[in-house]
DNA sequence: AATATATTTTAGACTTGTCTAAATTTATTT
DNA sequence: AAATAAATTTAGACAAGTCTAAAATATATT
C-alpha cells in the first residue's frame, strides 16, 4: 500500500504531466505540493524505488505505468466523491474540494464501486473533467466550452464553468443538464449566439456568454 | 487538530471505560490498540499534555471532558458511516467495519451533518448501539434483547444481534424494522415466545429464539 | 568556453509514532 | 514486611516525511 503522501505526490505528478509534457521538474512538484525541493527529491527517490516513477537524478521524473494507474485511481475517487457531495449531499461547488481531498484516500474497492453505481456511473465531473473508469481508462477528449464548436456538431454536455447558483438555475430552467446530447443547429454570425437542440426534443437559443460557460465534447 | 492515531487512542479509551470503570490501564489500551505498553505510555503523555485525558504516572488514564467529546464525535462518525454503507450502498454487516474505521477520521462538520440528514437522523446503529448527537450527547439506556422485557413494556427496536441474510429476511417479512415501536402484549410462560404489536398495526407472534436476536430499549 | 545563475541533491537535524531492553514502581504472595 | 511477580515507564533506536544550509549539477549569458 501507498501512504497518503505518496498518493498525493503521484496525483500531483499526474496533473502536472497533463498540462506540460511527460517529465516533471522537482521545483514544479515542490510548488504544487507546497513543500521544499529537498523534500521532493527524497520522495522521488522513494517512488522510484517502488517503481511508481521513472527518475534520473537532476532530470525530473515521470510516472511509470504502475504509478499512472495509482494516480488515476486517486483521481477517479476524488471526482466520484465530488459528484456524490454535490448531487446527494447538497454541497456547493466550492465546498467539495477539501472534503474530496480527504475522501480520495479511503481504501475500499467496494466502496468506490458502490458510490459509482449510486451516482449511475457518471463519465464527467461537473467541471467537465473525465472520470477514469475502474481500470484507469480515461476519456482523452478534453471538454471545451460550447462556444468553440461549429454548426452541426453533435455534443455531449460534460460540465459548466460557472458554478454560481444563478447560472445553475438558468441552465436548469433551459432544460440543460449534464449528460445531454446537444446538436448545434445554427451559429449566429453577428453575436455568436447559438440555436441548439437538446436530445431529440426542444430547440433553444443561448447567448455566447452562456455558451462559453457550458462544457462539452464531440459525441 | 488531532492525528488519526490520537483519535484512535481516544476512541479505544472511551470504549474501554464503557465496559470497565473510568480509569484504564496502560496494558488494556496496548491490547486494544495492538501495540506495546511503551508506545501507550508515550501517547498517554501526549494526550495528557493536550488535556484530552487525565493521567498520572503508573495510575492509568481517563478521558477529560474535552477528550470524551472528541471520542464521541469519532464514534458518531463511525456509526453513521456504518449505517450509510449498510442502508445506501448495500454493504453486508461484516463488510462495514473496516471502511468505517477509515471514514470516521474524515474531518468535515458539514459532511457528517449531511450524512445524518440523508439517513434521516438515526438514533441507533444496526447493532443497537446508540449514535451520539452532534453535541456528543448519547442515549444512556443500553439496548437489550427483546427476551429481557416483560408484558406491557413499550419498546423501541434499536437493532439485531444476528445479521445473517436469513434472519434479516425473516424480520423484514414479519414487518419488523429499526425504529419501530413495539408493545409486548403477552409472554408465553412455557416457551417464552412473545405476542407483540408493531406500531399501531399488526400483532404477531415471535419465538424466544427470534426475540433473543432483536435489540430494543424501553421507549 | 568561461562565468554566473538557477535548479537539484546531499547532509544532518527534527517530529510523530513505533519498538526492544532495562529500570522503576506497584501489586501479590508467603 | 520481605520477596517475587506484574505492570509501567524510561532510554535509546528506527522509519516516514519534513526542513535548512551547503554542495553539486545543469542552464543561461556574455
Amino acid at each position: 500500500m501507498n501512504s497518503f503522501t505518496e498518493e498525493n505526490y503521484l496525483k500531483a505528478i499526474y496533473t502536472l504531466t497533463e498540462q506540460s509534457n511527460s517529465v516533471v521538474s522537482t521545483n514544479a512538484i515542490a510548488e504544487k505540493m507546497n513543500t521544499k525541493a529537498a523534500s521532493v527529491t527524497d520522495m522521488l527517490k522513494k517512488l522510484s524505488d517502488k517503481k511508481l516513477i521513472n527518475y534520473q537524478k537532476y532530470q525530473g521524473g515521470a510516472l511509470s505505468s504502475k504509478g499512472k494507474k495509482v494516480a488515476l485511481s486517486i483521481i477517479r475517487k476524488h471526482r466520484l466523491w465530488e459528484m456524490f457531495l454535490l448531487e446527494k449531499l447538497d454541497f456547493k461547488w466550492d465546498e467539495v474540494h477539501d472534503v474530496a481531498e480527504q475522501l480520495e484516500h479511503i481504501n475500499s474497492d467496494k466502496l468506490i464501486a458502490q458510490i459509482d453505481k449510486f451516482l449511475n456511473y457518471p463519465k464527467f465531473d461537473p467541471h467537465g473533467e473525465p472520470i477514469p473508469d475502474a481500470n484507469g481508462k480515461i476519456q482523452q477528449q478534453r471538454s471545451k466550452s460550447m462556444a468553440n464548436y461549429k454548426k452541426n456538431d453533435v455534443l455531449l454536455m460534460t460540465g459548466v464553468v460557472d458554478h454560481s447558483t444563478s447560472f445553475l438555475n438558468y441552465i436548469d430552467k433551459s432544460g440543460l443538464a449534464l449528460g445531454n446530447e446537444i446538436r448545434i443547429k445554427d451559429v449566429n454570425e453577428f453575436d455568436r449566439s447559438l440555436q441548439i437542440t437538446i436530445g431529440k426534443k426542444n430547440t433553444i437559443f443561448i447567448s455566447n456568454d452562456v455558451a462559453k460557460n457550458i462544457l462539452a465534447i464531440i459525441k
